[in-house]
DNA sequence: GTTAGCATGTAAGGAGTTACATGATTTT
DNA sequence: AAAATCATGTAACTCCTTACATGCTAAC
């Protein structure tokens, strides 16, 4: 997820780590919050993976400043992960996608809101179910639970059905037109 | 946050490992999933911990069962990490503490409650800031994402209100239920 | 001239996962 | 007798965090 978050930040321009940490915070700060600890090693292992390269050899200009841009192979590593299927029931790491979005290929993005979609139905299923056979049995902060996370999930599931119908609005019309418009993503 | 979990289900009876994770499966099933990876070695650091102890030597009767029981000190660690801040921050933590709420002590419930929605209101004032400030320079994904996590969390919060609110009417009215000492608990 | 912020890094550890490995018991 | 499910466990790994350690540069 990290370093997915990385590529998609040096496909906008290369930067070194410290403001990829400020950048990341800008977009994703109020759901997650990465650390020097974690960013350091991710560029480092990027980097001998061939995704980035350093733009100055380090110490050119006087100032230690590690700068990366990202690599063609890195634009391959980036397509790949935002495709993965392997992120798809980690609520965050949706999230992360979603702020990333505008660098995938338009199937790509209907792809990855209908594998979220379906997960997001499963769970609601899934509370649905528990609820009905445990109702009796649990305690009310335990009801309160799957209640609150059965309206959360509902919610979230009209969300996402509101961005594929934009989506493919989007794409319907105009095929060399980005994302959504600013204001119109939610009904 | 997966100790706390075994230590509040054996709170209620004492139990095996596999039936352990169907029981929190049947609470907790739809936000947390967990392996046997990690549900067997938590067992026996419990229990090396001396929270937990077998209750028969294994292989007693035959079968290869090993059923645990909550100690008095494991008592002592559920309390704690029942109040811990160290969680607090963390979405499904908070879960996964609402689902053993009845264990804790009222006080404790609503000081977790409070902390949580703190917690939701600094993300929440965090998103609106971001969103004030970047809402022309960031794509419609962001913003959506953006404005769905001020939805959530709003929604979040309402939620957190009234609990604490009920919590707080149950506390002031029915103060003869259930007497703290409970010493029958064993078997 | 010292505090705050910029900038990079490492070591140790936490909290899990996946894959592997085994065997007993119940159901079909 | 085969298949499903019950039951326990380990090894290697993932992906992150916290705490530590360093030094430069801008601002007050």
């Amino acid at each position: 997820m990290l370093e997915f978050a990385i590529l998609g930040l040096l496909k906008e321009r290369s930067m070194h780590g410290y403001q990829l940490k400020q950048r990341l915070a800008d977009a994703l700060g109020a759901f997650w919050q990465v650390s020097y600890g974690s960013l350091y090693p991710a560029l480092k292992r990027l980097q001998k993976q061939g995704a980035v390269e350093m733009v100055f050899p380090r110490g050119e200009v006087g100032r230690r400043k590690n700068v990366y841009r990202i690599t063609e192979a890195g634009e391959r590593l980036f397509a790949e992960l935002g495709e993965s299927t392997q992120v798809d029931s980690d609520d965050n790491g949706f999230r992360v996608r979603l702020a990333f979005f505008r660098h995938l290929k338009p199937e790509a993005r209907i792809g990855v809101m209908e594998r979220r979609r379906a997960i997001l139905v499963d769970r609601l299923r899934e509370l649905k179910d528990r609820l009905a056979s445990y109702r009796e049995r649990v305690d009310g902060y335990t009801l309160s639970l799957m209640r609150h996370g059965m309206d959360t999930t509902e919610h979230d599931i009209r969300w996402l059905d509101d961005m594929i119908q934009a989506e493919r609005r989007a794409n319907r019309s105009g095929r060399k037109r980005r994302a959504p418009g600013k204001k119109g993503v939610r009904a």
